[in-house]
DNA sequence: ATTAGCATTCTAGAGCTCCGAGTGCTAAGC
DNA sequence: GCTTAGCACTCGGAGCTCTAGAATGCTAAT
């Protein structure tokens, strides 16, 4: 618990030295190590003491007697507030980012590079997701025959995502033309939510007077032609084998894979904590309290707009022992990217 | 070196039980055990001979002196080629896999759900491929207006497969409309491999005389809209996390996650081992010969096919040590099942 | 051709010691 | 009154030795 009061000028400075020590080296900090790199000659004692009252405020942690410290959650979370987010990303990285992203006009393809280029650039796991969800406002539809009793729906969303789906239905050709342009005629802006809604009304009541039309909507609707689920999401992720070189035993390690090969928990993760109408980047300091086998992991995520529409979010999963200014750094760079490239494109 | 001859009726069958033992146990298996689980009451120091034999004959190796032996890759081919293949799965895994596979009509879900299944049963990697390449036959393309000067290119194959790509392009939909056309009555049913060559000759020849039509063709092509090189394949893998339980040091285990990250890689070693034209499971031992972080994994895998055509191929990699009779089972009964469902639903 | 017996080899693991890092406390110093 | 030096104490980890057990290969007997 975050006992606030007892932090003063010198505790913030030595709990800022403290975490960032820890982060470099991963081993626990003791107060001689500190008072080596501490700029004001401060004396091991001295800092014995600051450490203590630290660790009675929670923000440290002893492994055990004899070892030195450990920042806590809290701590993080303190650290990450005093972050001034000044930093810049270095020309290095700005040019693997740029030289991945190019030229892509693709909101998908956007997200796949980008889930990449993170786990590249932060050494830990890049998430990407693509949202495909009720909020999406629809661009159009698109229905073809395919083969004897299938159909393909594809959808495309405002934002640029395209999904398809083949269904099991026997229409003729000129049926689904007539839907389709029923459709895009209709709801062509529309939430997708809304337009099902509406849809969903309209079907009820006027079941009594279908006409050939409406019974071929009907069909497709009822089929899932209209995309729109979560399985609509579309998520990468990408880099699971930076987690390796971690310090967690397999049991844990093994878990901490299966997790992020269930897209749909890491889905809920990002949803849970990624607000849309936040603007900068965010991070959330102890994932276990949703996902169990990341205790011990971060967050470090911003949404993904073009403009004031949203089209997804991007993250970087990672130990606490994160570089957290350098991540936030290039999580928001990317983000801003994001907006530029996909706006000067449309 | 499989010094062929020294394989008589005994060696054989004590062969058989190492391999059985040691992937049951993973520990190298001595003379003691051996006498002990075999049938007719031969002597440790028998075995020893035999063994000793099998050793020189290349089929065994000892990691030390005083240790058991253990299987050479050529013990695994030659186990797995002896095997009868008779074996067919249990209810329960079939239960499973027509769970997760029933209904499914769309060839790329059908590829996804079933790279999960092959990992659920196997406990190993699960990867399926489906093929996107130069001989897939072409459906029909579609093109659509997307915003200001970008242009949705949607292609089908005969396969069932949707690729969609957005390009940078300012055409007119009514032009997009007439292109489309153009190449559907033109080359449906030809291979995209086919097709573009045509396209490209016919391209360079009338170049002269371009009319309105082949303007815009030659633009949508020259962009990319008519999909068919590598990157339209799609690749699905799942189940790394299953590899944290194997023998590996840290080290390699990340190598070997990373390798399974690069699915361009993962495509070639399937499309390098997998031959089209082969009709049963394939097995191959000893990747490291393509992949070098593959030293001690195998592949076991199947073409997927419609009546007679390939659609792609679905495969389990996992360490030498795999349960090979169970998992070439499942694989060739999920390869058959793929034919059967995707076939009746044409 | 098998098998029993035996000397030999080698590893994994248990037990042990010792070193170093770190702590908290107390008493002296500025 | 804050800071520091000094000191006794704690504890984990590295390194060492030693042993038990599992295998082996060979030889000689059956």
């Amino acid at each position: 618990m975050p006992s606030g009061p007892p932090i003063g000028e010198r505790e913030r400075e030595i709990l800022t030295a403290i975490v960032e020590t820890f982060i470099a080296t991963g081993d626990p900090v003791g107060s001689r190590t500190l008072a080596r790199s501490n700029r004001e000659g401060l004396s091991p004692a001295t800092i014995r003491n600051v450490m203590a009252d630290l660790a009675d405020a929670g923000y440290l942690e002893q492994p055990h007697t004899s070892a030195g410290r450990v920042p806590s959650s809290e701590a993080y979370r303190y650290y990450v507030e005093q972050l001034t987010g000044r930093a810049s990303l270095s020309q290095e990285d700005q040019g693997i980012i740029k030289d991945s992203l190019h030229g892509v006009s693709d909101v998908q393809e956007f997200m796949e590079r980008t889930s990449r280029v993170l786990s590249l650039i932060s050494h830990n796991v890049g998430i990407t997701v693509a949202v495909g969800g009720p909020k999406n406002a629809l661009e159009h539809v698109y229905f073809s025959r395919l083969g004897d009793q299938k159909v393909l729906a594809v959808l495309v969303t405002r934002s640029g995502l395209v999904r398809d789906r083949v269904l099991r239905l026997d229409l003729p050709q000129a049926d689904l033309d007539a839907a389709a342009r029923f459709i895009n005629d209709n709801f062509r802006g529309w939430t997708m939510e809304a337009m099902r809604a509406e849809l969903a009304r309209r079907l009820e009541q006027e079941r009594s007077e279908y006409d050939r039309l409406m019974k071929s909507v009907e069909q497709l609707y009822r089929q899932g032609a209209l995309i729109a689920d979560e399985t609509a999401q579309v998520v990468f992720v990408e880099g699971a084998s930076n987690l390796v070189t971690g310090e967690q035993d397999r049991q844990r390690l093994q878990e901490l894979l299966q997790t992020l090969e269930e897209k749909k928990k890491i889905v809920e993760l990002l949803g849970a904590y990624l607000d849309a109408k936040q603007e900068a980047v965010r991070v959330v300091i102890g994932l276990d309290e949703a996902l169990p086998s990341m205790r011990n992991f971060v967050l470090i995520g911003a949404p993904a707009r073009v403009g004031d529409d949203v089209m997804g979010s991007l993250a970087v999963i990672g130990p606490t022992r994160i570089d957290y200014q350098h991540t936030m750094t290039a999580v928001s760079y990317i983000a801003r990217l994001f907006d530029k490239i996909l706006n000067e494109s449309e």
